[in-house]
DNA sequence: GTTTTTTACTTAAACGTTTTCGTAAATAAA
DNA sequence: TTTATTTACGAAAACGTTTAAGTAAAAAAC
């Protein structure tokens, strides 16, 4: 078995300290810039990488953040990653990505085998059977993390979101104008800031627009496609709306599927908005209207916040840019 | 600042070696049971979590494997991921996520900061662009390595496929027997055994039944959608096919478009079928056919064959569950 | 009753970095 | 010239764990 070349190996080559190797690598001020490059060279021809379990034993820095998400296979997260990961490239930090499934026994495990020094920070969008608020508090204060879309109401607490009032509250306006006069809110994040704030946007479109207002329809406690199903061919059969706006994405194939089964005509008697970054809206029969929001800008934002904090730089939160969703009508809410 | 609990905290309060402390966590049978157990209590009320690096340090063990994929914005990936990461909690094992958004440069870039000890093996699915024989070559000597679905042909190397050739030949004799008499190839995998056994299939299927043989229509060494579209749309309007196999679901929505474009009734004129995990293909206008991958097996099944590598169990190729996918014709496809 | 084995621990040396502190030489300031 | 400062490096101590080797006492084997 070949031995490993470290540090040492580079300083007895070089016959100098292994003091000097590890400061010129990381480019000390204290190291002359010859013997840097004498440093450099070497280790490139011999092809030494940092052992990073060393390096962060002793210096506390792990070069790794972690994300926390529901899930990956949504596109809002996984384009959400794809900004992190670009951001945490530029740091040269890896990404460690873990997933919930709506389960925060998960999401407490997780957190907890992270405290540990496995990361320097973590980007998360929490469960929806989440409000586990002092489990947070108590997370903030062990390690930086930054809160993205799913968010918890924490004082001092750092979190990305779109403008989810503007947006659902536009999206029921829209509605009404085409013609919907009961509309209901498939709530999938009751229990979250962000799915408060939808809930608030809507219920005040429906206000202005002098509509009956509604119970929102919750959703949020199961991850079961099934009980979802379940859930909404109730609702859409006890309410018999004309329209429906959905909070997340998870419920637009579900939605589909019970206006099929009811013989729901969609736009005609039914209409939908949804939360979504489905790729294949446009292509959908009807083609989806969504508010698409800014997921890999908010990926990218939320991950530049985190290295900002680790540093140690003010964050500026003000200084952040706004993040707007994007409400795009198409078939499903077209006047017919 | 809260002194961090570590097994010397553990030892001192009880009353005994760190060694022995370090023993009873990881339930070495030199320790007894009572010993055991006082170590574990304490552990508990104390909140002790091991420190990840020193352990690792130590021992060369990361608890941590990583994942090289081009993308987790795919269904296929992320059901993977899913499927990849149930096996590794049930080895109580962290998952790393690296996207390699088909760049082949990244893929390497990856996999040499992997080898300095930052996991304990590697599960990759690899770029189209790739063809890196001789890195992969070099790699697999250095640590675990499973290939996934998108596999290169090394001997030894260790890979989980599906049966590419045969569900591509289903594909194809589908397609003609639906009246299909010039069907089309979508390459996206050339450089690829996992292409080339897709490739295969559908050559051979075309024999069998009968049609023309047509060179397959390589769409691989691009990731921009919008060159992806022009070559899908130069394809259709030279070649003039009434029937499309797609090779990967990166070219679903492209098709779809291009014939919106153009004007092409699907599936009057054209059909189409494609690999794909997109859980709206039902809701597509048409709903597309597929051939649908077990993504989730796959992914346990990967994961499962790492694991027995890194217990440095004989891993039975053989007692590998053979995987199949599935064709599910509808209506992109159909009859008319 | 003596020897061997087993049990349940302890000691101490690693693992490969980073970082504090020290220091000699070179340079600048007085 | 003397003193102060800067520059460029080295010695050595961590970081928190695992593990090889050692050991006393208890149990088993003879």
């Amino acid at each position: 078995m070949k031995r490993n070349v470290t540090v040492k190996t580079l300083a007895e080559q070089l016959n100098i300290s292994i003091a000097t190797v590890s400061k010129a690598l990381s480019d000390s001020h204290e190291i002359s810039a010859e013997t840097k490059q004498r440093v450099l060279d070497l280790a490139r021809t011999l092809n030494y990488e940092r052992n990073p379990a060393a390096s962060n034993l002793r210096s506390h820095r792990t070069s790794t953040i972690a994300v926390i998400i529901p899930d990956v296979a949504n596109n809002f997260f996984s384009l959400a990653i794809k900004g992190i990961e670009e951001i945490a490239r530029t740091h040269n930090h890896h990404v460690l990505i873990y997933q919930t499934h709506e389960d925060s026994a998960a999401e407490i495990a997780f957190t907890n085998s992270l405290i540990s020094g496995r990361v320097d920070g973590i980007l998360i969008s929490v469960t929806r059977s989440a409000g586990n608020l002092a489990h947070f508090q108590s997370l903030i204060r062990q390690i930086p993390v930054v809160f993205f879309d799913r968010s918890i109401e924490i004082p001092d607490a750092f979190s990305i979101t779109t403008d989810d009032y503007e947006s659902a509250y536009q999206a029921t306006r829209h509605l009404a104008e085409k013609g919907c006069r009961k509309i209901i809110f498939l709530q999938g994040l009751d229990r979250l800031a962000t799915g408060q704030r939808r809930l608030r946007g809507y219920l005040d479109a429906l206000n202005d627009s002098g509509l009956e207002q509604l119970q929102p329809v919750a959703l949020a406690a199961n991850t079961d496609p099934q009980l979802i199903r379940d859930g909404i061919r109730q609702a859409i059969i006890g309410e018999k709306p004309d329209g429906v706006l959905s909070s997340i994405e998870e419920f637009v194939v579900p939605c589909y599927y019970v206006c099929r089964e009811l013989g729901i005509d969609m736009p005609g008697a039914l209409k939908l908005v949804s939360f979504s970054n489905l790729p294949t809206a446009p292509l959908l029969h009807p083609a989806l209207s969504t508010i698409t929001q800014p997921a890999f800008e908010m990926g990218r934002v939320a991950a530049s916040c985190l290295f900002q904090i680790l540093h140690k730089r003010e964050v500026d939160l003000l200084s952040l840019p706004g993040l707007h969703s994007q409400l795009i009508e198409r078939e499903s809410s077209a006047l017919v």
